[in-house]
Order: structure tokens, then C-alpha cells, then sequence
DNA sequence: CGGCATACTTATGTATACAATCGTGTACAG
DNA sequence: CTGTACACGATTGTATACATAAGTATGCCG
């Protein structure tokens, strides 16, 4: 499996080259991947069921989520991020620590202002706490909620000042790894989530088109 | 959408109608349920990204779980409906309250040995529970896990003993939520939810078969 | 002039034909 | 007798033709 137009009509939808309330049909895509309508059919499928795409009437569209939607999303987040640390606090081999440090140091080295940089490091970063996990039910549905909001993420990265803080807090997590402390990363876990959630919050309600 | 035969795939899937290691060949299924290999392949796609279902080589194969998988989404599951009884004790409408009174007085009036029943008013309860968080998000989340599962939850509602604790603890829980108690909800919860899950653990270890 | 019915256009839902691939069995060689 | 290579069969992946239904525009009637 894994259709190559699977992916790529993915990453265009997560790159948001089609416009919210574009109908997506079935003949368009067709042309775009160079396929048959089957496998553009088939990745449809898959995007509606990760909840990326949705059926509106007839047409399938990008979905889009209110402010409402992403705060709950956020909520739920928090409450898996909080769980995913913990668990790693106790699961994570060498390894799993080894590679943690090193993304982070990569971090620390990135340009503050290149936000595609900072989302992408910061995903990497997050994906491997998960996997620290060694939990693949708790990997599947933290990556279920992160490709929801995907679109919208790259942005409190960027937010002024939010950077400097984003890097303390996982220096700080990773020695509450480090220690073997469960309920100290779990709590920096949901701390950090809460903030982002809270600056999310501030956008918005400076600016409600950020979403 | 929602065709039909996806739906009977699933309830066939569900209720072990296939042997854990018989091929799902679409011609079969297209005979089984009368349709063409379209729909076939559809309603096999969604099962396999619902974790129903997985690609084994080139044939599908209904999803069986390890010991230690069933631990692991338990776990997580845990967590899930830990923060979704807490949220519920904050959002529960008076509608939602009177559901949940209303399906465990159903289930009060059950014959204890009707294991159908049981697991039915249950997922009933548990579904309603859900609901009462008004978050999308975590509903989702928790029907995720709980189809995977599905499969093995009969076993432990008629576990010796264990209904009578079932009742009583959605009573504590009920109570709970009337008084807006969150931290309580959410405590009655995932101690509710890692007895069942030592009651798996225990049987397992008497009859590795169970699963 | 406005609303509704109806025909038409367009997109999706379904079936089937064709292509490619994977697994398997058999035959041959070492 | 065993390991490997090759060929065949079965099953899935892809393309396309056909059926159906939804959305839309137009024209007629009120």
C-alpha cells in the first residue's frame, strides 16, 4: 500500500495549496497525480477518515476547524502529551535520550525567525518523545490530533519570545527524563502544551484570521 | 458515504465471524456480500485504518493483539477515560446526567450471566459518558481505541464478581459528575479502568487463550 | 416579477476489464 | 536429498465504462 498520491495530496492538503472551501473533485486531482480516479479515490478515503479532508454534500473539501474545534483539540492534546511524557520518563531507552538531546541541541542552533525550520525540529522532537513511549496506541493517537492541526502550528512557534521559552522547556523535560521522573515531565509536558494552547488563544483573539 | 457493507464487514469483524489468520480475499467478500470489488476494497481500507483489519504480505487478515498490545491500549485508554470523566463532571448537561441515570438503572435490572447484554448497555454507558464531554476530539479518540478492542471486552464484565463492582462504581462515578466534581470523576475512572484491566491481565495468566 | 418544477449537466458510486505482483509449487542441478 | 531458479496461478492494483444522484440553470406558471 501506501500510494504515492496518498502522500503527496497529504503534504498538499497539510501545505494548504487548496483553498478551504475548494471542492476537491475527483477529476481535478486526477490530472494533478497523473492517476486513475481509484487510488484518488482511495487517498480521499484516507484523508477523510484522518479527518484532514471532509465531505461537504456531495464535494469533499479541506476541512477546517472554528476556534471551538482547535481549542478542544488542544485540550485533548494536552491531556496525551502529559501521559506520552510520563510514560517516556519511564520507558525511554538510551537510545531514545541519545537522540532527544541531539534534536534538541539541533534546536538551539536554528535560526529563531525560520519558521518552517522551527515546526519541522519541533514536530521531529515531539515524534521522538512519542516514540520514547514505546506505546504504539498512545504514538497512533497523538499523531491522529497532531495532523488535525498541523496547518495551524507552524505559527505560535514564531510568536515573539515564544522560541527561547520552548527550548527551557524541553532542556527541562529531558532531565526529568533523564531522572526517570514521571510525574515532574508530565507536568512540564502539560505545562508547555497549555502555553501553546494559551498563545494560540492570544492570536486569535488579536488576529481571528490566524487560524 | 456509510455504505452498508462497510458496516456489516465491520459487525462480521467484530463478532469473529473470520478466523484470526483467514485471508479476507475480496472475492470472497465481494460473494459474501454481494457487491463489487469497489466497495469490497473500500470498506477493507477504512477497517485497516480503524486497526480492524491489517495487511499481512498481500492478503488482509482481521487484526489479533498480543498480551502486551491489549496492556498498552488499555493503558492509554486509562488515561482517556480518566480525563474524559473529568471533563464530563464539568460539561455534563442535565440531558446527559438523565442518560446516564436512565442506562444504569437499565443496567442494574440486568441478569448478571447475559453476557451480550452486559457488554452492550455497557459500551451504551461508557458511549454516553463520552458523550458528555462535548469534545469531539476525545470521543474520537476513545471510539479509536475501544473498537480495537472490542473484540475482548465481553470476557471481563462476567469475570466473578465483577458486575456488581461495575454498578457500583458507575454509581460513585454518577455521583461524581452530579456534583461537579472532576478530580473525583476522573479518580473513579481510571480506577474503574485499571481493575478491568487487572481482571484482563489475571484471566490471561490463568487461560493465555482468553484473548 | 418571483417561485417552483423540470430537464440537464456534472460529479460521484459501482461494476468490470486489464496489468502487475506476490506467493507457490515444481523441476532441475548440485 | 536439498537448495535454487523458474514458471504458473491467484490476488491485488489500476484504469475505465456505465449507472445514479445531486446540484444547477432555465423556463413556465402563478
Amino acid at each position: 500500500m501506501a500510494s504515492p498520491i496518498h502522500q503527496r495530496l497529504r503534504e498538499d492538503v497539510l501545505a494548504s495549496v487548496f483553498a478551504p472551501d475548494e471542492p476537491l473533485t475527483e477529476a481535478k486531482l486526477t490530472e494533478r497525480y497523473g492517476a486513475s480516479r481509484t487510488p484518488v479515490r482511495e487517498a480521499l478515503q484516507r484523508l477523510e477518515q484522518d479527518g484532514l479532508v471532509e465531505r461537504r454534500g456531495k464535494a469533499v473539501v479541506v476541512r477546517t476547524h472554528s476556534a471551538e474545534e482547535i481549542i478542544d483539540i488542544y485540550e485533548s492534546r494536552i491531556i496525551l502529551e502529559q501521559a506520552a511524557a510520563a510514560k517516556a520518563a519511564v520507558k525511554a531507552t538510551a537510545l531514545d535520550r541519545q537522540l532527544l538531546t541531539g534534536l534538541l541541541a539541533q534546536m538551539q542552533q536554528l535560526d529563531p525567525s525560520d519558521g518552517r525550520a522551527l515546526a519541522e525540529t519541533n514536530r521531529a522532537f515531539h515524534a521522538q518523545l512519542w516514540r520514547a513511549t514505546h506505546s504504539p496506541s498512545l504514538i497512533g493517537l497523538l499523531e491522529r490530533l497532531d495532523q488535525q492541526v498541523r496547518r495551524y502550528t507552524l505559527t505560535t512557534l514564531t510568536y515573539p519570545g515564544r522560541w527561547p521559552v520552548v527550548l527551557a522547556d524541553y532542556a527541562e523535560l529531558l532531565a526529568a527524563i533523564e531522572g526517570a521522573d514521571p510525574g515532574r515531565a508530565g507536568d512540564i509536558a502539560a505545562r508547555h502544551m497549555s502555553e501553546a494552547l494559551a498563545i494560540r488563544l492570544k492570536m486569535y483573539a488579536e488576529d481571528p484570521r490566524t487560524l
